[in-house]
This record gives C-alpha cells, sequence and structure tokens, in this order.
RNA sequence: CGGAGCGUGGCGCAGCCUGGUAGCGCAUCUGGUUUGGGACCAGAGGGUCGUAGGUUCGAAUCCUAUCGCUCCGACCA
C-alpha cells in the first residue's frame, strides 16, 4: 500500500478527551474516530488490526473443534421471555420497538439465540458435543463507556457455546476452550492469565476470566510469578486427548482479580512469587448447565432413549478491546509497538528522496520484492520531510521499518530497524528481506 | 444515577469574571528555498462561538432550558 493512496489521518497532538495511551494513540495513529459515547468508527488502519486479530481468534476456535456461524444483532423480545432474562438484564439490554410495536432488543449477547438454533435441530446425543460459534457486533448500554474502545458500548466479540450431554462432557468443553484462549492470545504477544471468576448460579470450578496485565487495566489483581512462564499449549496440542493436565498447569497457582482476592492465601505464597497488578479481561468463559437448556426447553434423546437436558457453556473473547489492550501492553513514548502477527502492515518502507531517480527506483524494487515475498507494506513514497516519516512509523508502530536513501543507495543496502528493539542495521535488501521472513 | 468539568475553524486552546461583533499554535492551500529525525520565508482559505429562548441599543461573554462529551464512583467482553 502506497501511503500518499491510503487514508491514515494521524496527529501530533494528544486529542484531550482520551485519557489512557491506547486510546490516545489509537485516535492519534488515525485508527479509529468516535460517533458518540462508546462508539466508534474503525478507520482503515484499526480495521486491519481488528480483522488480524479476529482471524486469530477464528483459527483457534476452529482448531479446537468449534463450528462458526453467525447470529443476528437484532433479536426478538420474546425468546429472551423465554428464558426470564428480558426483565432480569436490566438497562444495559438496548430495547428498541419496530414499527409494528413488536419489542425488539440489540443483542447484548446470544444465548437464548443460539438455544434457540440448538434445540430446532439437534435431538439425539449422537450429534454431540457441538460447539458453534460466531464474531459478531454486540451493544452494552454501558453506564459509562471509557477508555476508548476497551469499554464502548458497541464492540465486537466472539462469542462461543458449546453443548453436551452432561456436565462431565462439559467440562471437557470448557477445557477445549480454556486451552484454545491460551493459544489465541499467545499468538497475539500477550501473556493472558486464566483467574478464577464467579461461576454463577450452577458453582464449582468452571468459570475463568483470561487477564493481561497493564498498568491502566480496569481491576486490581493477584497472582503467583509463575504464571506469567508457562509456555501456550501451542498448535500441535491434541484437542481430543484429555486436557485437564494442561489445564492444571495454570489452575494449580494462586490467581484472582480483587473481587476474588483471598489475601491470606496470596500472602501464604514467597515474597518475590507474589504479582499484585492491574489487569485487562479479555476474556471469559464459564459452564452454566441446564440455565438456558431448562427453561428454554433444549433437550436431547440420550443413548437409552430418554430425554436430558443440554448442558451449556458460554465462551467469550472481546475482540474489538484486545485492540486496545494489546497497545496498552505494547507501546512507548512514541506509539505503538505491534506484536508482528497482529500489526497492521509488516513493513513500513520509507523513501528519503522520493524526488531523487535513483532512490525512487531503489524504493519501487524493494516494494515489489517484499510484496512479492507475501509481506504488507506501507510506503511512504510522499515528499515529505524525512523526521514527518520517521514520526509517523513509530507512532503506528509497525514491525519493522525499512528505510531507503541516497546513501543507502550509493552503498548497495537498506536500513532496516526492528521497532520492538530499536537495532538498526545497513544491509543488501535480499539479505533485509530474509530477516524480516526470519523474524517473523 | 450521584459528584466534578468541558462544548469557540480539522486538532489543541485563549477570550467570558468586568457585554462593543473573534484570536493564537498546529494542520490545510499557493509560491519559493529546503530535505539522513516532526524545516524556513511570503501569502491565502476556513468559525451561525453545541442548540433554543430570554435580558440588552448591542451577547462567545449575563440569565433559563436543552443536547452532547469527558473524568471520579456503583456494573460489565
Amino acid at each position: 500500500m502506497r501511503l500518499s493512496k491510503y487514508f491514515l489521518p494521524v496527529s501530533k497532538d494528544v486529542p484531550a478527551d482520551a485519557a489512557i495511551a491506547s486510546h490516545q494513540l489509537m485516535l492519534r495513529a488515525g485508527m479509529v474516530r468516535q460517533n458518540g459515547a462508546g462508539i466508534y468508527s474503525w478507520l482503515p488502519l484499526g480495521h486491519r488490526v481488528l480483522r488480524k486479530i479476529e482471524q486469530i481468534v477464528r483459527e483457534e476456535m476452529n482448531r479446537a473443534g468449534a463450528v462458526e456461524m453467525l447470529m443476528p444483532t437484532l433479536q426478538q423480545a420474546d425468546l429472551w421471555r423465554e428464558s426470564g432474562r428480558y426483565d432480569d438484564y436490566g438497562a444495559e439490554m438496548l430495547r428498541i420497538t419496530d414499527r409494528h410495536e413488536r419489542d425488539m432488543l440489540y443483542g447484548p449477547t446470544n444465548e437464548e439465540l443460539i438455544t434457540d438454533v440448538f434445540r430446532s435441530f439437534v435431538k439425539s446425543y449422537r450429534q454431540l458435543p457441538l460447539n458453534l460459534y460466531h464474531i459478531q457486533w454486540k451493544f452494552r448500554d454501558e453506564i459509562r463507556p471509557r477508555f476508548g474502545v476497551m469499554r464502548g458500548r458497541e464492540f465486537l466479540m466472539k462469542d462461543a457455546y458449546s453443548f453436551d450431554i452432561d456436565a462431565e462432557a462439559a467440562r471437557r468443553s470448557y477445557q477445549k476452550m480454556f486451552c484454545a484462549y491460551l493459544n489465541a492470545f499467545d499468538r497475539m504477544g500477550l501473556t493472558a492469565i486464566p483467574m478464577k471468576a464467579d461461576p454463577g448460579p450452577i458453582g464449582g470450578d468452571l468459570s475463568h476470566e483470561f487477564i493481561i496485565l497493564a498498568d491502566t487495566g480496569e481491576s486490581a489483581v493477584f497472582c503467583d510469578k509463575a504464571l506469567l512462564d508457562i509456555p501456550a499449549p501451542g498448535a500441535d496440542l491434541d484437542f481430543d486427548s484429555d486436557l485437564t493436565a494442561e489445564m492444571e498447569k495454570r489452575t494449580q497457582y494462586y490467581a484472582a482479580t480483587d473481587e476474588k482476592h483471598d489475601e491470606a492465601a496470596f500472602e501464604a505464597l514467597p515474597k518475590e512469587q507474589q504479582v499484585a497488578a492491574r489487569g485487562i479481561e479479555v476474556g471469559h468463559i464459564f459452564y452454566f448447565g441446564t440455565k438456558y437448556s431448562e427453561p428454554m426447553n433444549a433437550s436431547i434423546q440420550t443413548s437409552e432413549g430418554d430425554k436430558a437436558l443440554i448442558h451449556g457453556g458460554s465462551y467469550g473473547i472481546g475482540v474489538s478491546r484486545l485492540v486496545g489492550g494489546i497497545i496498552e501492553a505494547s507501546h512507548d513514548y512514541k506509539g505503538i509497538i505491534w506484536p508482528d502477527a497482529v500489526a497492521p502492515f509488516d513493513v513500513g518502507l520509507i523513501s528519503l528522496r522520493p524526488k531523487d531517480d535513483a532512490v525512487a527506483t531503489a524504493c519501487e524494487e524493494a516494494y515489489v520484492a517484499l510484496t512479492e515475498a507475501g509481506l504488507d507494506v506501507l510506503y511512504d513514497e510522499r515528499d515529505e520531510r524525512p523526521g514527518a516519516k520517521f514520526a509517523t512509523m513509530e507512532l503506528i508502530g509497525l514491525p519493522w521499518q525499512m528505510t531507503i536513501g541516497p546513501k543507502g543507495v550509493e552503498k548497495g543496502v537498506v536500513e532496516l530497524k526492528r521497532r520492538e528493539t530499536g537495532e538498526t542495521s545497513e544491509l543488501p535488501l535480499a539479505e533485509a528481506l530474509a530477516m524480516i521472513k526470519g523474524g517473523r
């Protein structure tokens, strides 16, 4: 992509309304435009990141055996009356009346809808286990939206729903999601710590929030330092195997948000193992048993021919929140530092002298070579001052920056800089390309 | 919803107290000089001062209402 043909409205000024780094940087880097309290337009650069994160989530869900579909944003109130939540949900649910005076709502979540789909088609235990998910916009009429996209009213969420014959089978479904989440966050360059969460009316130990540490996180969190160093299960995890051990690798250590915090248990840890920090919730999974299948009569036939209510779980990842969350976890005074996997472009290519024919030729050559190597390149060929170009590239935080100027052309080299470390080297184009490919 | 604050060119702000018909920086446009870290000179365009009433000869400024946004608290991916 040539910057002169792209839409990247960056700004030097820090917007007055943005209180935290990620929000400021997203506005300055031209990623989003606020259209109302907690409502945002995703500009091209922000949209790219959103899609990258979405794709990682999708791939990891699929790997764990979940099946993608898409449910509507608007729902009929009647389904919610069946589950009893139409009255329970409260003011956070945006209620709408259509032209025929029918009660509608903008979906804050989809348990009712998916349960309705499930009960219409699934009749036998043979069709289980089943995990259906979608990645769709949600609306929750937050009392106080804040922190940019991290607490917006409209947000993109991946929500998955598992259906099982009994509690034991549901536990296995839960474990799959637990591991899939670790892999997904790991691919985004995040260390997400599963923390015990309020299990709701069912009880038990099957509810976890996935928390990333960041100074501006909304809640105080406490955990054992060991949790920061456990590697993710990885792509070769067999999701059909028993995942209990994989889960217990983490759950054996202390980890809790402030609501669930047990000061005594935490203090029992060696001092150097205690981590007290702030965290951002980027995912939440829970098992809720027959909470929806009972009122909505979602049952299947067992192998004995009996009718049994299905046991459900739901699993959410805040896709749009992650954009802000990743920036909170990875930025410096110059701007964003994207982890490779979610960066909007892989390389920023800077021409120091667009009007110099030799430089222009070398840049075009590099642009073609990088693009043909399968890299997303943002090519700044505008006739601007170098300082401004560098500042823009550092602000938007691409993993690699390739700079080509008269001196380099003379020597037959390009300058390659890693955003994360600031490490710079001068080397021939082919070697630079190899370094980028190797570093991903 | 309780508390605090803010709405003035695209962005950041001053002016308001003490009414007299709008200004600064950045950005934008034109011309020129520049170009290895956010340039300089000269010129130009752009604002019904959130909206609606009211007071006044006269309102960005005073009064009332209303809408919007931000921050602190109770709730949440």
